[in-house]
DNA sequence: AGCATTATCTTAGCATACTAAGAAAAGGCA
DNA sequence: TGCCTTTTCTTAGTATGCTAAGATAATGCT
């Protein structure tokens, strides 16, 4: 008898609903997995697309604004913006204004990928809500976007009293 | 001036609202950044919280089982264990009828840390839900896992199709 | 019983993203 | 001006979790 993983895959998933941090994980994997499965025959793997998609709304940015936007770490940004300069999607050049900071701008090639890969997100996303009426959609973000609010001040706080 | 990101934190999290996918991620940190918070001290790191809780809840299952359960590849499972297993909260041994498999059960420390630390996942749950009526609790764990099933179907699909 | 297939666990290698610590540049102030 | 602090980027180390490939055990078929 094949495993029982086979047989009803939702299942496994409805077992631990009551935990919105476990909701929040799947569907951030499966959004990038199958976001992958789309960008990844451009060479454009799961972590070099938060960055590429940023960049296609504006680039020029310094490597920290755009950790900011991101929410990523300076850290993180570095070695993201490594594999993309070197898959020849973006170039970097120093601030001449302030040589602390390096600007990142896309490649002609950058560019013209978007119109290809800019879809994918869409596809995803209509896909993720079938069977959602528009308000549900809007209900939907409004909340997540609440919870954010929430957990963002709790950060805040926790920074303030020097826990972190 | 002090960097934009204390001027606003919340700020950034706005500008990228339109995307889902983004929106689960950041739930998924904080999550999992707020939790460990609380969890560290005891010695237990966000990556075995997520194999503690459902132990919690049932141990004695074979590590395929719980991977099952917690929507986890064997590999990534054998990793946490290990390490549950070295710090003295879990053992494991050969199930005697199918001894291909690992049964996987919690030591008396792992069970006295249950009434500790199971009451953080609630707290930071109720932290992220704060001004949220029972309603809308409600209405975003059925829309969470709506998602999840569509994704599931969409997964499962691609597998039939012998794209992944 | 014997052999091929399937299931479970492990190992190895990689991607993503974190923290901590350091280097270089800019800014602030005596 | 010179020094101290802050900002930005980088490096190193680590944690989490993935895929692919292998070892071992059980199952199914002839």
């Amino acid at each position: 008898m094949p495993a029982s993983s086979k047989a009803d895959p939702a299942r496994a998933y409805w077992a631990i609903e009551d935990s919105l941090g476990h909701l929040a994980r799947l569907i951030f994997r499966s959004f990038s997995m199958l976001r992958d499965a789309q960008t990844r025959a451009h060479g454009v793997s799961s972590g070099h697309w938060t960055f590429l998609r940023q960049l296609w709304r504006e680039d020029g940015l310094s490597q920290h604004e755009l950790s900011r936007r991101l929410v990523m770490q300076d850290a993180t940004t570095t070695v993201a913006l490594r594999g993309l300069e070197k898959q020849g999607l973006i170039h970097r050049h120093v601030n001449r204004r302030d040589r602390r900071e390096t600007l990142v701008y896309l490649t002609p090639r950058a560019r013209e990928l978007a119109s290809t890969l800019l879809p994918v997100t869409g596809d995803v996303q209509t896909l993720a809500t079938r069977g959602f009426t528009p308000d549900e959609v809007r209900a939907l973000r409004s909340l997540l976007c609440r919870i954010i609010v929430n957990l963002v001040e709790e950060e805040a706080s926790h920074l303030d009293r020097g826990q972190w």
